[in-house]
DNA sequence: GCGCAGATTGGAAGCGCTTTCAATGCCGGA
DNA sequence: TCCGGCATTGAAAGCGCTTCCAATCTGCGC
């Protein structure tokens, strides 16, 4: 490091050819002979040379930036599993990609979300987003970062936001279905619900699902109780002995996610009741925390780590031109975890 | 949207005056008029224009921005509290002073881990860095990254790596004494320390304050049992039945963090034992798994997210340099949580 | 052996910004 | 009124890279 870091020049110089032949090297690009091509990385070995990713996208016009949007609440807890894990697989992926990952946290409050993220794109020149929930469903949002001609794609988009944009998820829907057919034929016929936010598309598929079971079970909606939390530890907390204090309560709690699983767990070991034996609960996602609580949590597994992954993949094939045809979703497989806070199967 | 995003010289060009006067007005630089300020900052509003970071990191040799290092391994979990905490923390302070955040995720196989922080500072252009634990003490890798001249913020580092680098953190020390003296005081005379990684200095430190404490109190050696984990559940479980399964078994088991805590939780369930009745145990973070657990953990609450903040901020100011001096740690407070896994104090 | 398409190379022109450094304008003191 | 010195502005020169386009070199068919 005698000095400054070697430029393209340096390298141009050291090969014996021009600057634009190292270029066409460093990116692959085609019609240079294969002798040439091995003397230039010679050179760039020699060099120890690394390209400069500020010239590169001041010249090329292309950042190479990608930008991981999810929302948070300044006041709460850190990004929940579901949003880290995500944001693991999503980190992978750029490496491996030669991307990088501006990871932008929104807060709830809202007034100016839709500002903060089109800043994004422009102040940082954002080539594209990855949406996480709820943002992947904002149509309105959507339109406008795509006006940007910034490519997206979202993670665990609805239905209607499928047709503007790329996602990835599993099939939240099915996912409930299977998950409470399984439970209808383990004997449970009153059901409790605990729904998360309306806003969040995929979360309220499971409910769907939830009820086309119930439905085809012949099951009416006075068969089940539905309660809305915020995803939260707390909400399930909170909502778990009101749905309990009723003339005929449920015989099992199926949560929208993990965290309110557990928190209705608590709710009901607070009230002295056995698991599974005087109420059944269910969770959504298998994040650590089901494996944690005691007993341990009957959920529907998703890959979520991958979502993050594929979802930047999927990103970047739009951005290179390999993807060109209409919005796609790729599809994750989900799979449910028997644990013990269900009766075994 | 009609074209192009307007430049700096579209900007010039409206308000009537050079370009280089315009990145002045941008740049808060001194010596110009009141008028001409307000002029140029009027031409910016009408045009939406917003600076181009690539072409500003070029031109000014400042790519304003800072990389932030932590380990986990690929098929772990996502990043676990601390680190998730201790990002969204730096990504608030990163928004708000106007830097990036490139979040990187060292494996731990390590083989590579200093040519890939490395990597971050060369390929990337990092101009500063924030080490998470482990690498917080790599005395090593802390020196070749200063050698690149690259400005480095230390959480949680121990003594030697202080010496080196700016720093924040609790003092885990007192934090291990304090916790472990109020134990004494609540009537534990055998106690069972479930310790974290050795390279996890701040994490050894509590270990140091709990012995320290047991000194001061006549306890010796024999009073007290330590086995090693790997600051997992898994590792809380695995270990706690063994330490248990002793001659004279410690009446309280003092984690390195909460999730081990947990873990140790769990086994002493799967025994049958009363908590806090047959055995007590406590945790060190304050993460919502504690609070998630039956019953809530006693903990040492730490201000992680703060610490993200906190580093962030250090790292810029020495990269202003607002500060020149020597190294220095800034110390936040630590306070100890009574919840339910310890007697009523 | 000649001519042309395609493969290889290089020259030059910026990308949008900051950084010298030189050119103005202004003030008070002599 | 003239001059030094400072405040204010601008012209020019790049930062390190890619892109466009022209130049040269191949190979092949005739």
């Amino acid at each position: 490091m005698n000095g400054k870091k070697p430029t393209i020049d340096d390298v141009a110089r050291l090969s014996g050819v021009a600057r634009v032949t190292v270029s066409r090297v460093l990116n692959g690009g085609p019609n240079v002979r294969p002798a040439v091509r091995a003397k230039v990385m010679e050179a760039v070995k020699t060099l120890d040379y690394k390209v400069n990713p500020q010239a590169r996208s001041l010249a090329g016009g292309a950042s190479r930036t990608v930008g991981f949007v999810f929302n948070s609440d300044p006041e709460s807890e850190p990004n929940s599993y579901y949003e880290a894990a995500l944001e693991l697989g999503a980190l992978r992926a750029c490496v491996t990609l030669g991307y990088q990952l501006l990871i932008h946290q929104i807060p709830t409050d809202s007034a100016g979300q839709q500002q903060r993220i089109l800043e994004l794109i422009d102040d940082q020149r954002c080539e594209g987003l990855i949406l996480c929930p709820p943002f992947s469903d904002d149509l309105l949002l959507v339109e406008t970062v795509l006006t940007r001609g910034c490519k997206v794609v979202a993670v665990s988009p609805g239905p209607s936001a499928r047709t503007l944009i790329d996602g990835v998820g599993v099939d939240d829907e099915a996912a409930g279905y299977d998950l409470t057919c399984a439970l209808i034929k383990l004997g449970h016929h009153r059901f409790g619900f605990i729904a998360g936010l309306e806003t969040h598309l995929s979360a309220e598929r499971r409910l769907e699902g939830f009820r086309r079971a119930l439905a085809d079970h012949g099951l009416g909606d006075d068969a089940c109780l539905i309660r809305r939390g915020d995803f939260t530890f707390r909400s399930g907390t909170r909502l778990t002995p009101e749905m309990l204090d009723v003339p005929h309560p449920p015989s099992v709690l199926v949560c929208a996610n993990d965290d309110m699983a557990a928190g209705a767990l608590a709710a009901a070991h607070a009230r002295g009741l056995d698991i599974p034996g005087d109420i059944a609960i269910t969770g959504f996602d298998d994040a650590p925390v089901a494996s944690i609580v005691w007993p341990p949590l009957t959920t529907v597994h998703q890959p979520v780590k991958l979502l993050g992954q594929r979802a930047v993949e999927m990103l970047v094939s739009r951005l290179t031109g390999a993807m060109v045809d209409g919005p796609s979703f790729q599809q994750l497989d989900h799979g449910l975890v028997w644990r013990q806070t269900t009766k075994a199967f």
